[in-house]
DNA sequence: TCGATGCATAACCAAAAGGTTATCTAATGT
DNA sequence: ACATTAGATAACCTTTTGGTTATGCATCGA
């Protein structure tokens, strides 16, 4: 639903009809996601206009990017040390098994 | 507690530890994540090391990112028409007020 | 002024999320 | 070989999520 208020502002009604869903539940999530600073809401007459409030999800873009970018270093280490120690294990275990003979 | 397996590579009891959690609750939501595709597991014996995958974050960061940004420059169309459209009402308003008396 | 319209709210329901305890399996140390 | 330990799985329970219908309220057009 976020995705089709990516398409431009809308009025509640409108939100309902591409999803099979009825009026009151896009409201109840359109409350949420008020309440969860994701949208803001211009009141005129009896229609409401949506739209999206970028700022909230480009600080969450933000904020996973940098994670994102730190475990990649972690990853890549550990997979080299995984690796290096695959072979030690690996050579560890014929020798083990030398020792059974 | 994806946080938590930020600060490194883990085994699944010591991710219990610091939630309130039993270590059941811990392995269900391991196979969530896994099956999501958002960490990985490497079995050494009988102790799993998880680790977060980045790739998949840095996707939807990125995905986010890119979507934001677009709605800003929708956003602040919007604004800056509503402000137009708001003084144009007003002005609208006062014209009526006027014919009305 | 009065019916139609846009949306919110209330009351309710089914399914899913998220936790628990108890039990099972496989690897480990002794 | 046997007790211990790391973790998975099963069965169960409660809370949250996400939807519904019915109804209320304000605004608009005639």
């Amino acid at each position: 639903m976020l995705e089709q208020l990516a398409s431009g502002e809308t009025n509640v009604g409108t939100l309902a009809e591409p999803h099979a869903m009825s009026q009151p539940a896009v409201s109840k999530h359109l409350r949420v996601l008020e309440r969860a600073g994701l949208i803001r809401r211009a009141r005129q007459g009896r229609e409401h206009r949506i739209r999206v409030d970028p700022e909230p999800l480009e600080a969450a873009s933000t904020w996973i990017g940098r994670y994102a970018r730190f475990w990649k270093q972690e990853f890549d280490a550990v997979d080299t040390y995984l690796k290096a120690r695959a072979k030690q294990a690996r050579s560890e275990t014929s020798s083990k098994e030398r020792e059974k003979r």
